[in-house]
DNA sequence: TGAGATTTGTTCGTATGTATC
DNA sequence: GGATACATACGAACAAATCTC
């Protein structure tokens, strides 16, 4: 509530006031600084509001438009891109296709790359196997609307399931990749949910600028019978997902 | 994999080295930078890894010294203040304290401030009231062992929960508040979850530096018959926390 | 149609912070 | 520590596009 502008940016902090103003009016832009049409205020405005030079609103204004986050037209004003965030459901049937289906017209799942090698202790531990054993890594991309929103890397029993690697390359889908292979359904039994900023890989993969967040998921499939089939680790862009945990309680309304 | 330790810190982005440096080494720690013992590399090994200027590692590591991450000991080494990032679960049976029992010592939860208001847009929207309609609007904060780990914002309906402050104030638990105001059970709905940086109030509240990322959750508790009882809006330290998300895979299932 | 106000875009100059060698 | 290069931030002025009356 009672925030005085003088607080809001710190300088010496090894952080450059361009990048702090930029990373405040994303944030902000959902909560009343830009108008309900959109429309973000002058700049002047800006740069009295967060106590800095023009110019170095300017340098955060163009950091967004680079992002795509907003628009500048000459002579009309500074106006927010709108884009909404996916809503990536978890539940115990989680599924990437179709829980994002509906959402954007284009959803694309690709290969990245993919390999035998023997599985490092957490995969072993959450896979039942003992570490070492040789087990599948898949790494792979996904993208809505030609935006990269998440990057998985995914293990598998190789002895359980060894045309994982092509079966993912022709249909580009786990679940039609089970099903390939003899498996007809999965569920998901626990997902850890942390939070961290973009590193190098990242930002590369995602397509993210320099100080964005991850959500970061270790999520565990089983089969019918209870038995691990796929361990992941899934970084999602924080700024284009988000993810819905249903509770079993109901799912009466809205 | 191939990463060249040259395209590991980004010039002109805005993010001065030190700080980059000082963002990666904060999250890479627990990832094999330092080993075993907790001792890290000593400065001329950071600098050439890092690709930079020993005096710049020296100020990446002074400020995680500043934060507490990092203690340096002249003629020794630069070691790591270990601290562990606490499990939060949630299920349909998601309660605070009894989750995070267990994890450490003192478990804490203080009631900051308390009123009576017009139910905003999305709470009445959840709680299946008209907007407008008076409702309880808590601000709670938690810690364990000493350090802040969540702050929440809930609202409750008026009418049914009319000692709601009060039951909190005195038990310090929502559960304990429900049951005191005769309600003997309740399931969690749902869960939104996101992450993006931290505001100036999440800095001050949980106690962060500049920087550092809070988990957002959006949650919607309802009672046996699936009348939604609570709305909240939690943000976790994303550095002390991660989010358990259990399947019901594992346990009965329908 | 046009004049003035508003808003973004550009170019000077200057000072300070950051990083290297 | 000193010299150098570059990024960041400020200030002032002007140009170009758009809107209003």
């Amino acid at each position: 509530m009672g925030d005085r502008w003088e607080t809001v940016v710190e300088r010496r902090s090894g952080v450059a006031l361009w990048r702090q103003i930029a990373d405040r009016m994303r944030r902000e832009i959902g909560a009343g600084l830009a108008d309900e049409a959109g429309r973000m205020p002058p700049e002047v405005a800006l740069a009295q509001r967060f106590g800095v030079n023009r110019h170095t609103v300017r340098s955060a204004i163009a950091a967004l438009v680079q992002e795509g986050v907003l628009r500048a037209e000459q002579g009309r004003g500074t106006f927010v891109e709108k884009r909404r965030r996916l809503a990536y459901p978890i539940s115990e049937r989680t599924r990437f296709s179709d829980g994002l289906a509906g959402q954007s017209r284009d959803l694309k799942a690709t290969l990245l790359d993919h390999a035998v090698e023997p599985a490092p202790d957490e995969a072993a531990a959450a896979l039942g196997i003992a570490p070492g054993t040789p087990a599948i890594r898949l790494e792979t991309i996904s993208e809505a609307d030609g935006r990269p929103v998440s990057r998985a890397r995914s293990w598998f029993d190789a002895e359980r399931f060894g045309g994982m690697a092509e079966a993912f390359a022709r249909t580009r889908s786990v679940t039609a990749s089970f099903r390939a292979l003899g498996l007809a359904d999965y569920l998901r039994l626990s997902t850890v949910v942390t939070a961290r900023h973009a590193d190098a890989a990242d930002l590369r993969d995602l397509r993210l600028s320099p100080g964005a967040i991850v959500i970061v998921t270790i999520a565990v499939n089983v089969d019918a019978d209870g038995r691990p089939v796929q361990y992941s680790e899934t970084r999602f862009a924080a700024d284009r997902i988000e993810l819905h945990v249903a509770g079993s309680a109901g799912k009466a309304r809205d």
